[in-house]
DNA sequence: ATATTAAAAGACAATTAAGTCTTAAATAGG
DNA sequence: CCTATTTAAGACTTAATTGTCTTTTAATAT
């Protein structure tokens, strides 16, 4: 698996709140978010700690509380929530985690897999919340089983 | 992590197994393939198991016994390997994991995702088990901290 | 102040991946 | 036939990831 599921979740509420941020909603409630994504609310919570942690994400307690993001979301590159989440290990590590592997000897796999981690890199850097979350609307994405990307954005 | 251990550790022994048909050795106790490599025996046996259970390894129980590649190291592609055991879900899946992807509903990534995971298939499957040992010999590949590619194929 | 809301922190449980150990089955050689 | 060698099969342990639950801390509203 290319990313770990806490990746995958962090990107899914990133993208919840990318949606939240065209309706002007500032902190929004972890609790709403991971109702809506049908997703473990303490779990995403602690994946939640890291986009904050990250600086992605900030956060509010009390009432009115929750998360937001910090930069809007056109501004926020995909790459950076996988690195916060999962590290950078994709883009730096040998395929083949060989011992001899690195900057002075290369493994057999090295310069393939250099340019093929350079196209996963670049997919993930080049890719904002703003442009998937216009995409996830325009194509009706679901985020849960019974929740999609237009009824989010359209309604209310 | 784009390959499990279980799978890299597939590809050492193939690498290595890769260089006893250069030598003409037929049958290698997996004893010596998991010393030489400094792996965990029966894990590596496990592993092994699922190799010859794809036909790409056969093995021979007994004195003298061991296993062996079933085709010529030009012949098997790092594809084969990688599929046999960690299947071939990074070739088809949905890299965000999203209910809504597939044949049908696409989701925000999929078309860049679709292109990138085409490029790492490309990848393992052009790459073929020979390819890589004699690169691994020319560059002096390490297999383990103390075992090189060099010290396998032009020794003995 | 007090009660309520919501995130933070951390203990705990379940699942999966990784690794170890034991026993059984097959084969070669004496 | 007997023993040594080697893979096969499967139970078991450990570690990492995933997921749950409880308590603490901070902010708001009354």
């Amino acid at each position: 698996m290319l990313l770990s599921k806490a990746c995958i979740y962090g990107i899914r509420a990133s993208l919840y709140m990318a949606a939240m941020h065209e309706q002007k909603r500032q902190f929004v409630p972890i609790r709403e978010v991971s109702d809506s994504l049908d997703l473990s609310f303490h779990f995403l919570t602690k994946i939640l700690q890291q986009l904050t942690a990250a600086k992605l994400m900030e956060s509010y307690k009390g009432p009115k509380g929750g998360i937001a993001l910090t930069r809007k979301p056109k501004e926020i590159m995909l790459i950076e929530i996988v690195a916060a989440i999962d590290g950078n290990g994709l883009f730096t590590e040998c395929v083949l985690g060989l011992p001899g592997c690195g900057h002075k000897k290369a493994c057999p796999l090295h310069d393939k897999w250099a340019y093929t981690r350079e196209a996963i890199q670049i997919m993930f850097n080049s890719t904002s919340l703003e442009e998937m979350a216009s995409k996830g609307k325009r194509m009706n994405l679901r985020l849960s089983d019974t929740l999609s990307m237009e009824d989010l954005i359209t309604s209310s």
